[in-house]
DNA sequence: ATCACAGCTGGGAGCGCTCCCACAGTACCT
DNA sequence: AGGTACTGTGGGAGCGCTCCCAGCTGTGAT
């Protein structure tokens, strides 16, 4: 970081000065037709819209932020290795609608990859030295920092996902429980027998609820819950590989699997393949997610649908609200559980 | 848009000036400190840094923005309809790129998603009126207006790609024409006799590039390109199944296809399926990018690798360049074409 | 001792806005 | 006629920095 960094436009943009000068006003006057206050009469407000018109004035959004002590602006964080492995889809698609939603309001997209721990001390920097006016996190660990530092400093924030059943940030989630049973529920009413699942870390909430749902739909079949048709796995293809060889391993007449992420499905997917397996034939699968990865497989992959972005867009609503009013542990969180649903395709 | 947006962070966010009387010392004295500015005595240093380290100052970024005329951040403008369409995980692998190679500068990013004409206008506003330093530009058509518009207001810009041979705008692209042709030789070399190619829309750049590899490499074979094997389609997977149809039904004879992208790859593999052509044996497969769904297609598809973070990173440090010192059109503008790599995986 | 010229330092001016207070004008009551 | 209550409006103050110009030191040459 060195030299004078020039600055890329207006060299003679007009300002605010100029503006109320050429519609013969006062700068108070410009700034209130500018921001839309009811306050200022039609004539006074026609000249200055014509004043603006012709010297081709936009207003600069940083001596604003300035003045106002805001920032026009919202920080979306995406601890980056994480979500390389896990998430790929996710990732994008949560970019996508918060993006739609932000282009709504005049609000700005800071995006803040989170790389080290280096990184994540230098955001909280960024983030108070008023950069921003709320913050989006994304795929939050159980044991992050983040959200209780910015509670601290008083800064909105929304997470995609909680931390725990007791999250206390706002947040928005989508129904992992019950996007889980219904995807073994399916399973199950296909006449399949021996149903098995393939989770994420057991440290992640996510993980934790789908193997809830799956519980749940085992049980409500009357059937029990068998510890061998369970395999722990991280949310990774090379993961969802191990997982199968060992259900392959230990129940051979395995029959149905719920993979609780697409990619795991894929990495199970091959696996049954080198292993003489047909699906759904012999084996039917399920992912979660519905993301690319679902749509290219052989077969297409039956997977739960969140509506990643849509996540996104309710995210940016839920943001928004508390800029304007923030909540605070005593009064009631916004915080959203979004429906899912089951994509029905070819693997089962 | 309304009402009062608060603050975030500090409500008593130390100030340049808390700083200078806390170390007994002037305002333009913290600021060189700040800024490691060498005309500052070692004595002096010490003490302002101690006074920032007790008070816990961080800079204001807006007020250092309004003060010294610039942003400290550079946009990234990603049309979205398109990238949605035919680059998916390009779009994510550049965000990748760009976002770890300015980790390493103090700048901030800012993602533009543009979907219609009109947010296209909005933006030009928003980057004239200061809000940051350098604008990325994404997967450009060779009519867009953006570039030109941006050299007219001396705004440093760097595009992925160019529109035409004869790019007068600074770009990093990758080499589409090269990475083609050892595409096809590689078919060549693998013994298949038909090889036919379908390729992007003819009015984008990188389309006709891929073809002229296309062509490049059966000439080089002695062979001579017939009109029947180059099927037009448009970067999606849909086109890539029409494209593959049209082909199977005027050459059922064919064994090989270079498709121009991953993700038409992955339809053609469909239409082979359905017609019962296996991969490779009957018919060998190559795409272009070497994305996520090249990994995970079955069988696993040969792809050209293209290095997409790579020219994330490249696009920043170009960028960087610029905005250090612009060059114009008489010198010597920075134009980046990155190498391509065949990677073989079973589909060839 | 005098001058020149460095190396450091303090602080005024100003970036382009918003906020808010004061005040003019009009209307409507006693 | 005087009061009260508005609506509209102008412009000072100030957001927290950077820039830059003086001024203040100390050194070495004259």
């Amino acid at each position: 970081m060195a030299g004078t960094r020039r600055h890329g436009g207006g060299r003679g943009r007009p300002t605010l000065e100029e503006v109320a000068a050429r519609a013969g006003v006062g700068r108070g006057t410009v700034s209130r037709v500018i921001n839309g206050s009811p306050r200022v009469s039609d004539r006074t407000r026609t000249a200055v819209e014509q004043a603006v018109a012709e010297l081709g004035y936009v207003p600069n959004r940083v001596a604003r932020a300035l003045a106002a002590n805001r920032a026009d602006a919202v920080a979306l964080v995406i601890p980056e290795p994480e979500t390389r492995l896990f998430a790929e889809p996710y990732f994008s698609d949560i970019i996508r609608g918060v993006g739609a939603e932000l282009a709504e309001t005049d609000l700005q997209l800071l995006l803040t990859l989170i790389r080290t721990p280096k990184e994540r001390q230098r955001l909280a920097d960024y983030l108070s030295a008023h950069r921003v006016d709320g913050v989006l996190l994304v795929s939050v660990h159980a044991d992050d920092p983040l959200p209780d530092l910015l509670e601290q400093i008083e800064m909105p924030a929304v997470l995609s996902g909680r931390r725990s059943a007791h999250e206390s940030v706002p947040y928005v989630d989508s129904d992992n429980t019950g996007g889980a049973q219904s995807a073994v529920e399916h399973l199950i009413g296909r006449g399949r027998s021996t149903v098995a699942t393939i989770t994420g870390p057991l440290d992640m909430y996510v993980a934790q609820c789908r193997l809830a749902g799956y519980r749940a739909a085992v049980r409500a079949a009357g059937r029990e819950v068998d510890p061998e048709l369970v395999a722990v796995a991280d949310f990774t293809e090379e993961g969802g590989r191990r997982a199968m060889r060992r259900l392959l391993d230990q129940r051979p007449d395995v029959d149905g699997v719920f993979a609780a992420s697409d990619v795991m499905a894929a990495g199970a997917r091959q696996v049954l393949r080198e292993n003489g397996r047909r699906v759904p034939d012999d084996v039917a699968l399920v992912g979660f997610e519905d993301s690319a990865v679902a749509r290219h497989m052989d077969p297409p992959l039956t997977s739960v649908r969140q509506g990643t972005e849509e996540m996104g867009r309710a995210m940016v609503r839920v943001l928004l609200e508390e800029i304007e009013g923030p909540s605070d542990r005593t009064s009631k969180r916004p915080q959203l559980v979004l429906p899912t649903q089951l994509v029905r395709r070819a693997s089962s």
